[in-house]
DNA sequence: GCAAGGATATCG
DNA sequence: GATATCCTTGCA
C-alpha cells in the first residue's frame, strides 16, 4: 500500500510529448480506451511505468505514477526491488521511503510490467487499484514542467502538468529539486 | 556525467 | 528490415 505524491498529466494527440502524440498505436491503444484502466510501458529498455487512463473513450490521455509513499509492505517492495533486472547493489540498505521514487521503482517495487496494462484499477478485486485516501489537510503540491519530455516542441514541453507534493521524502529526484 | 538495453515508430 | 530515439536509473 503506497500514496501517490507525483505524478504527470498526457492529454490528447495534440500533447506533444504523449505516446498518443502519432496517434493511435499497438502501444498505446488502451489510452483510446475507457478511464481508469492501467498502460505499463517500457522505457530504455528496462524500466515499466505505470499509468493511469484518463478521458472518456476516444479521447487518448494518461496520468504517470511517478512516485509513491509506501505505507504498507515496504519490506515487500524492497523484496521486489532487488528482484529487478535493474537493481543497484545498495538497494537492500534504501530507506524505506524511497523504495518507489521513480516512475521506473513504482512499477519495480509493486511487481508491475506491461502484462498488467489493461487491469481495472477503480476495480477492488483488481490485483492493484487505486482508493481515494481519507479526507485530510490538503497536501501542498507544487506544479513543474514534466520530467524527459525535453524532445516535444513549446508548449508542451514546458507545460506545468507534472504534480508533486512539495519537499516530501518520497518524491523523485535529488533532494535539491524536492 | 554517462552507459545500459530493448521496444517503438518511422524511414528506406 | 534498418535505425534513431526514448514519459529512466545507478554507478563512475
Amino acid at each position: 500500500v503506497g500514496r501517490i505524491v507525483e505524478v504527470e498529466a498526457y492529454i490528447g494527440e495534440d500533447d506533444g510529448a504523449s505516446h498518443a502524440r502519432f496517434g493511435r498505436t499497438a502501444r498505446n491503444a488502451v489510452m483510446y480506451g475507457p478511464p481508469g484502466i492501467a498502460y505499463v510501458y517500457r522505457v530504455y529498455g528496462m524500466y515499466d511505468c505505470l499509468n493511469v487512463v484518463t478521458e472518456p473513450v476516444g479521447r487518448p490521455a494518461a496520468v504517470l505514477v511517478r512516485a509513491v509513499e509506501p505505507l504498507e509492505g515496504a519490506e515487500l517492495m524492497r523484496v521486489a526491488r532487488i528482484a529487478h533486472p535493474r537493481a543497484g547493489a545498495r538497494t537492500d540498505r534504501l530507506p524505506a521511503m524511497r523504495l518507489a521514487s521513480g516512475p521506473g521503482l513504482v512499477c519495480a517495487a509493486f511487481g508491475l510490467d506491461r502484462a498488467d496494462t489493461g487491469l481495472d484499477l477503480c476495480d477492488a478485486s483488481s490485483p492493484v487499484h487505486l482508493e481515494v485516501p481519507p479526507l485530510g489537510d490538503a497536501p501542498d503540491v507544487i506544479a513543474t514542467a514534466r520530467i524527459g519530455v525535453a524532445y516535444a516542441a513549446p508548449p508542451w514541453r514546458d507545460a506545468p502538468w507534472r504534480f508533486a507534493v512539495r519537499g516530501h521524502p518520497s518524491v523523485s529526484g535529488p533532494r535539491a529539486a524536492r
